[in-house]
DNA sequence: CGCTTCTTTGACGAAATTCAAAGCGTGTGG
DNA sequence: CCACACGCTTTGAATTTCGTCAAAGAAGCG
């Protein structure tokens, strides 16, 4: 079969990008990126345009008519991070918080980790969304964020940008709108449903965003392992197993590995619903 | 047995509230009170500085050496709604929204209904906590709240305190740390934990915020259904009267219908961990 | 090529839901 | 003041869904 798939992320598999060997020693998997020195800021952005269309900030970083002065400060404040590999810590749970990010490219997992050492995936975050709003309340990180594959961020000052926030009303808002959709997507994942419904609201959900970043709706990689997708959505790995193949036996979706086609969004969606229509 | 337990409002049993029958006319639960004219703004507060000290926004209102003139602002900004009688809805979903409020006596819950009708709720609100910032993201309130028992409120129009918010840093902050933390409440419910983990920690959670705005943190009457604590807790109605049942029979709690003794919270505090330490 | 890691599959068991019904309190009306 | 009805809560028994355990299969990587 033709790799008609398409990679979730605009970077070429990381061994290629040139900053990340360098960047990240002998083991990449325990560099912790934000707040430390050793990370990668690449001033360099050959894809700035099309990529800020698609952030959660777009509306402000390319908002035309506004105070220039306090525009140019807001890119100014921007800070390009990596290309970072595949299992690098962004940040981690207790580190001092200092900024949140808007993911560029690739996937970035969000999770926590209990002191008897079980994980909780909490959230996988796509090309233009942000990470680090949680943090917000209390003086470090609550959650470690981890890149799945080669990841780019645009990093920002958190408490620069909320002074910035005071100039700019459109900021302000954005600010407050994207926390607020956070306690909204939070709770989604809270309701009690079925293996079923959750699955199918993973898929369309993630169909949705990948669409929204300029991605296929219909066909994509999933770039978490198996493992991930069922501990954030509260299931067995052989319950996700199990429902994936079923899903397939009913002509929903083809699955191969973590290549993944969605045959009939519609009825996907109609399983999904009850889950992703509170 | 004499009545020791300490109601979970200051406000006497809505019979004797003198503005609730007048303001809710014949039936009082379809009352909507936010967006319409219908609502009793009580300029009279009687308790207001014992209230204000427990408030989400104390740290603000009460704050001294900042802008004299913003402060003002922020308390013309503050119109005190209620006595609403239990039932009431707050406000509902898909109702404009306008306003987040400071609950300042009683109990409101939050939540959905989806389109068959299962409702689905979302949180518990008690004196001192903000209600509505969810709703930012949106023209429109997401979901509804409902006055569990007599409820006084201080609402606040969102515009004018975003607004305010760009003069008093202090109050941006707040805000954002309040939706902050919203995340972060949501997020705990979602883990998988069992039935006797969610029910220990959801005691242990309201003792905590009930002591933190005044109350006694071990003997306290639940101002909701069992019906409402199971939904919350994504369970059956009999499973918490189940696990109830058994917490008592282990000598961890005191029940009876709505009165609550939490006679070792050691112990159920050490159960609920696993919950409320991620 | 052989290792490791991830994924899939099957059999079994446990936790919680569902269904059904009885108990308890409160408020209402006679 | 008592009887009754309604809603909430509790209890028991059967069922179901999903998790756990065990092991085999596939892919990627050195």
């Amino acid at each position: 079969m033709a790799r008609w798939f398409i990679r979730m992320t605009r970077c070429p598999p990381h061994g290629s990008c040139p900053a990340s060997a360098a960047a990240f020693g002998a083991d990449p998997v325990t560099v912790a990126v934000f707040p430390g020195s050793t990370h990668t800021v690449v001033t360099d952005d050959g894809d700035a345009a099309r990529f800020c269309t698609t952030c959660a900030f777009s509306s402000v970083c390319l908002a035309e008519g506004l105070d220039k002065g306090a525009l140019r400060e807001l890119h100014m404040l921007v800070e390009h991070v990596g290309p970072l590999p595949a299992g690098t810590h962004v940040f981690r749970t207790g580190d001092r918080f200092e900024s949140i990010a808007a993911v560029r490219g690739g996937t970035v997992k969000t999770c926590r980790v209990d002191r008897e050492g079980r994980e909780q995936v909490l959230g996988f975050h796509l090309p233009g969304e942000i990470i680090g709003l949680s943090a917000i309340d209390g003086e470090r990180y609550p959650r470690d964020a981890v890149a799945l594959d080669t990841v780019q961020l645009c990093r920002f000052s958190f408490p620069r940008i909320a002074m910035l926030a005071r100039q700019i009303p459109g900021l302000q808002r954005q600010l407050f709108r994207l926390m607020s959709r956070g306690i909204g997507h939070a709770e989604r994942l809270s309701g009690d449903h079925s293996a079923d419904e959750r699955i199918a609201a993973f898929l369309i959900d993630l169909s949705k965003r990948l669409q929204a970043c300029g991605f296929s709706a219909t066909r994509f990689e999933l770039t978490m392992p198996r493992t991930d997708i069922a501990n954030y959505l509260r299931l067995a790995p052989e319950t996700v197993s199990r429902v994936l193949r079923r899903f397939q036996d009913d002509g929903m979706v083809h699955v191969q590995r973590r290549e993944i086609e969605l045959v009939d969004p519609a009825r996907l969606a109609l399983l999904a619903e009850p889950m992703l229509a509170m």
